[in-house]
DNA sequence: ACAGGCTGTTAGGCTAGCCTAAGTCTCAAA
DNA sequence: TTTGAGACTTAGGCTAGCCTAACAGCCTGT
């Protein structure tokens, strides 16, 4: 019986919880979470995150290699997929039942994820047929703790001719999500790459509906999609 | 500009918010807040109770007065209709709209209320069509502070003979509130006071389907009811 | 009028989480 | 191989919120 194993563990604080999200996310594509990453993400200084990285080993929620950085044991993983799910859960709640904007949700269910039983996100989930993705097309863990894990590509880099769905897009940013939708720039959305200008330009694609869209590269690398076979 | 009306306020944390609660509620029949009521609503032990009321008055969120308890101050009450507004609307929107048991959203509530915004109380509300009582009878604040002030009488205290309707039933105790259900005493039920034992005994009432219930003091003491005129 | 019991407050201490300032480590460039 | 910039940790300090132990005020019964 070691520290890992030992019996009732006393409910994560609003703050653990956010730390485990933000290291899932800074190693979802392997690799460690930085000191100075996860303070970034979190808004937080640097030493307050070497003290919570010291306390969360401790606790055995994470792996912690000294100035290295941080993963995620299966316990900490655990948890931090069940704070995805609570989110993803409420953002879509959110958008379906209760008229919100997709712009709006995340900041709500950043607060709402830490508060909310599992039973409510349960019946939340009910409510809405167990969706698979959120709002802005991100996979939501099932009760299990199970996420599916797709290959996309930033549209950025995909390549000029080639087509592709819009799958997934960052939902931090309102004003960002705001001005998707107006371009009609969707989870979902058909696109055909036609052109990319060099130096780090633009990449132009057309809609189903035969307009184009002009997307700079800052949002083009923010904008994820899965490539549609054969093309 | 002295202290009670200078600029933005830091958000109320969890703590004080049901600090304000409990002293509106133990406030409600007039009169002050005591130091051990407080503690043993919110079981915490007296001390904390003393540190965090002179924060609260520094704040001028509360009036204190020493060794004698504590009232809010308008700035105070505002807040504390606030949070009961949002725990009203929460537990009504928990029951109608996600199926949730009476007896089971006090808790839920009561964690939740510290996390939603005012917006998404407002679409709560709205689709629940601005309900008056939550689901224990209740009355819910309006968004602009105001709350309901019946003149109700504890079923204990009825008249032989009398007729009333039940209005308002505490929302703590999950197995109570199990029960009265199995009963069928809720809210807006019709009571015929037909008995009363002596030395603290049972009331007994009749509901409208011409059942008979024996009601013990205890519980009577806990159902709130409107006389009905002519009685 | 006052003693004792109860209630309330003060004193002092603890943890979680944050901060800034001051070291320490790493790694790449010279 | 050395060295310095930048990343990371350690040291020390702060607030909120809780605790227990000790002290103080209040009031009722005598
Ligand atoms: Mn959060
Ligand atoms: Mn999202
Ligand atoms: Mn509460
Ligand atoms: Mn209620």
């Amino acid at each position: 019986m070691n520290a890992t194993t030992r019996s009732p563990q006393p409910p994560l604080t609003r703050s653990v919880e956010d730390y485990l999200k933000s290291v899932f996310h800074l190693t979802s594509q392997g690799g460690f979470a930085t000191t100075s990453d996860i303070a970034e993400m979190l808004s937080v200084a640097p030493p307050s995150v070497s003290g919570m990285m010291k306390r969360l080993s401790e606790t055995g929620l994470i792996e912690h290699v000294p100035y290295r950085g941080v993963q995620l044991t299966p316990q900490g993983r655990r948890a931090a997929l069940q704070m995805i799910r609570r989110h993803r859960i409420l953002e879509s709640y959110l958008t379906s039942k209760l008229g919100y904007d997709w712009g709006d949700v995340h900041v709500e269910a950043e607060q709402l994820e830490h508060a909310v039983s599992e039973k409510l996100i349960g019946r939340m989930a009910d409510a809405l047929g167990e969706p698979r993705y959120d709002p802005h097309g991100a996979p939501i863990p099932t009760a299990a703790g199970e996420i599916e894990e797709a290959e996309l590509v930033r549209l950025a880099e995909t390549k000029v001719g080639s087509s592709v769905v819009l799958q997934e897009v960052g939902d931090e940013n309102t004003e960002r999500l705001h001005y998707l939708a107006e371009q009609g720039l969707t989870p979902g959305v058909h696109l055909a790459v036609i052109d990319r200008q060099p130096f780090n330009g633009p990449t132009i694609v057309r809609l189903g509906d035969g307009t184009t869209r002009v997307v700079g590269q800052e949002l083009a690398l923010l904008l994820l999609c899965r490539p549609v076979d054969g093309e």
